[in-house]
DNA sequence: ACATAATCTTTACACGTGTAAAAACGAGAG
DNA sequence: CTCTCGTTTTTACACGTGTAAAGATTATGT
């Protein structure tokens, strides 16, 4: 910067103040910047424009897994908002590990981030990481919260007593009361979507079954998940005339594997079957499953920019205290033909 | 830092040592650091350690998109790969922009990466960008390269030849000749697998067929594409009764959306149809569909890992004149329901 | 206890940029 | 032409850590 300034003729400091904005120095002067930028090719050190500075401009988003469609288009719609307001982002992926997870927030506390957007994995083994770093640096959740402990922080996620009830709802009018397939206890909305299924069952007077599964150390692989749960009971002949909601679309896509095994499924035009499948989420791919899976679609643009919104404002208005801010948004109908 | 060391009561450079290289102070003075930290909970500034420094181990990871598993699994194995060797991975996604493809490069440059792994989008638009970019800092690409210009780049991808021909060669052996759904111009393995295709077409002695397509700009929803695309085909009668080998799964899920549409697959069990549908890559979600896609796995594991090693030769050993070196992994048959 | 090697302390400078204060400069108004 | 105000330059210090050199201290082997 220092060569650069010299050959343009210009001091550093006003360079420098060239880069953070450009309309702050005379026009003369920065058509003669842009000129010589066209020819040597300069970029500011990141490092050293971060270093002495009250404000770095990073926002931190950790999310536990990075294979997931849910969590990268997550990551897009932060993207792109932080973007547009002149953040910039550093993804960091748990790899679905606790321990991984305290690493990513010490790494973005390392890294000075001006606050941390995190879906956390929500087991316990990180949450002394997290409650460490929500003292020291804004942090909103999204997707998932801790069930407890965290009240003071603010959350953004998906209205689940809302989208369950809409979906219950349409189940038990159009063809009977749905069974619940939950998934293994990984997050809050593992528990939300149940304890809205029992909530729902109880406000349409039927009898709620949660469809009992073995209780293993928290598994991402949720399709296989499913399909192993279900094989087995359409194997001994339970379930299979039954209406199946699931915690979300890749157990789903689990279940319907599993059905279509056991040709419990309509499979061809006009015919049609007892047993029905309905999934939580709209995954990108869930309309391409056969037969194409009837689903409630998450709000995720709206969720990912109310997330950077929320960051944001604790960022540049300071962080409030007592309880934290919860935004949750609604889900809409996605019917399609698996029930 | 200097601080802590004042209250351990050492000097700050054998703080600083410690912090690179844990065994490189003595004994007993490591575990009053060690001690010390239990309590204070102190973690050195990320910018600060990369400022001063000859290599920052930090290798940059650029995609073209995030929202597809085949990318989000090499990340995870990248990350995992250059984490045990002590390096540092940064996420870039270009969400399909080559304008911000660019700018992730500069980022890179920016933050002195030691190197850049890039799967690169292969459009002429950010062509300067990294033509710029090699000249200054090692980079590998990863899945797949520009045809041209860029032969003393190292690759590390899929051998397309191989895997195509293996496929090939099954469906041929198996029910009859392919044809060859290819995907929208996006990049260097749709032409590959296209000519891949040609070539084992020419050695078997069969008269290939590729699906014409609407040559519309890169399109990333490559389920859309290809149902769109084959339902069109279907409902005029076209196709029913072949075999299509598609150049990637996500191409083939829509492909079998549409033909289940048309009732052109097995419905139950034992019952056979002429139709049928490969795909490539072993998606994640390739075994759920219904048929489950019969398809080749990459070897994304393979790819990742060697293509750590590639950068990191290149930042230790310094970058090798000459043409780039080109490694390539051969895929393996997975047979499923679908041909 | 001695020589020797390993480790540590001290001191000083470096990395590349932000930023504050004072002085110098430039353009436009009268 | 002079005054004034906005912009730029100069100078100096700051950010938090790496690192080199020289000297002081501590461990290791005999």
């Amino acid at each position: 910067m220092e060569e650069l300034s010299a050959t343009i003729g210009i001091s550093r400091p006003t360079l420098s103040k060239f880069f953070q904005d450009a309309e702050s120095v005379r026009n003369s002067t920065r058509e003669r910047i842009e000129e010589a930028l066209d020819t040597v090719d300069y970029v500011p050190n990141f490092f050293a424009t971060k270093m002495n500075r009250q404000s770095t401009r990073i926002i931190g988003v950790i999310v536990p897994y990075l294979n997931d469609l849910f969590f990268t288009s997550l990551i897009q719609t932060i993207e792109e908002s932080a973007l547009e307001q002149g953040y910039t982002i550093i993804i960091q992926s748990a790899h679905g590990d606790p321990e991984l997870e305290s690493r990513a927030f010490e790494n973005l506390k390392s890294m000075s981030a001006d606050g941390v957007i995190a879906a956390p994995i929500g087991q316990s083994s990180s949450l002394t990481a997290i409650n460490r770093l929500k003292e020291e640096l804004p942090v909103v959740f999204v997707d998932s919260r801790f069930s407890d402990n965290f009240e003071d922080v603010d959350f953004v996620g998906t209205n689940n007593q809302q989208s369950i009830a809409l979906m219950v709802g349409y189940l038990h009018r159009s063809g009977g009361a749905p069974a619940f397939l939950g998934m293994p206890r990984i997050n809050s909305n593992s528990l939300e979507r149940e304890e809205a299924y029992l909530t729902a069952a109880e406000n349409l007077g039927f009898k709620p079954e949660i469809i009992p599964v073995a209780n293993e150390s928290p598994v991402w692989n949720f399709e296989e998940f499913a399909y192993d749960t279900m094989d087995d009971y359409f194997g001994r002949g339970e379930y299979v005339n039954s209406t199946i909601l699931c915690a979300n679309d890749r157990l789903a896509i689990g279940v319907i594997r599993a059905a279509n095994r056991h040709h419990l499924l309509p499979q061809r035009k006009g015919e049609t079957t007892q047993f029905r499948v309905a999934g939580h989420d709209d995954h990108p791919l869930s309309a391409y499953v056969h037969p194409a899976l009837t689903t409630v679609s998450r709000n995720t643009t709206g969720i990912g920019e109310a997330a950077v919104e929320q960051i944001i404002d604790q960022i540049e208005n300071g962080k409030r205290s007592g309880r934290g801010k919860v935004r949750t948004f609604d889900a809409e109908l996605r019917l399609r033909e698996s029930a």
